[in-house]
DNA sequence: TCAATTTAATTGAACTCTCAACTACCCGTA
DNA sequence: TACGGGTAGTTGAGAGTTCAATTAAATTGA
């Protein structure tokens, strides 16, 4: 077994950084939605998603690929959303596997008054600390990242 | 109430890249860590903070502190780690209320085991795939939002 | 045609984390 | 001494996520 390659200095401060930061950071975002809304962050993510589809609507596994999120995490998050009166599930008429979920006006609702509120939040906390240079190294750095984790 | 101040097309695209790579780095570190050592990557943080201090050991405040975990979810955390050998809580002689938690050496095993397989996986999912300058530009924007978000 | 495979989605158990409530101890002060 | 406030830590319930197992429908190919 090769010797490992550990962190030189400058990563190490760089990957601590960043740990520290995302842990910080998603907390306050789970936090503020949570306070404000009454939802984890996953979810407003689910209606952001579905807001931005034709006829609000997609299929289960198309909105789990889109957001990434394994199909278990999706349905458990659905059937909670469900409940809650902001989506609706239904058979698709042309594939007898699938389920269509759509945004009720209930759930839009919930996103419109939610939506100021979240990105404010994320404003104040990470874009008015960046420069727009930073910004678009940011951007980038992530796609950097993206490009070795993300098989489409 | 004022308009919201949205995020301008630059800002979407840094914030959604920067989302998904974290959601999927996350995912990878721990699903990596789980499989090679049986641990969330909370627990692998605990072990190395607690393989760094004098002694091997801390009160369980300051590591929370450290760490920047709650109290609670630190407990849950040490109570099962220590269910698993690699951990002993006792109680502190000069504070009753305190308790110290020390690394056993079945624990300091354990992280030098699985420390190289998981940096090799933070090299290869982040620092292979960025350059030096990249890795500076991270921790300069990763101390930006730590500094609007770590009181302390 | 029909068995085998693949795809869509759900289910339930186990685990981690959050949040609020609680116990216990320390310290300052009257 | 004893009260009161603050600090250290635990507890248990509830919520979200993962993982493996399961159901059901579509597709493939001999």
């Amino acid at each position: 077994m090769a010797s490992p390659r550990w962190l030189d200095p400058e990563e190490q401060a760089a990957w601590r950084a960043y740990l520290l930061s995302n842990q910080l950071l998603d907390e306050a975002l789970d936090r503020q939605l949570q306070r404000d809304a009454g939802m984890p962050h996953a979810y407003y993510w689910i209606l952001v998603a579905l807001s931005e589809a034709p006829e609000r609507t997609l299929r289960m596994s198309d909105l789990a690929r889109r957001l990434r999120y394994s199909q278990s995490r999706l349905t458990h998050a659905v059937t909670s959303m469900e409940r809650r009166g902001w989506v609706t599930r239904d058979r698709c008429p042309s594939d007898g596997r699938s389920l269509l979920a759509s945004l009720t006006p209930e759930g839009m609702e919930i996103l419109v008054d939610s939506a100021p509120g979240h990105v404010e939040e994320v404003r104040s906390r990470v874009f008015d600390r960046l420069t727009p240079e930073q910004v678009t190294q940011l951007k980038e750095i992530c796609q950097a990242v993206l490009d070795g984790l993300d098989p489409l």
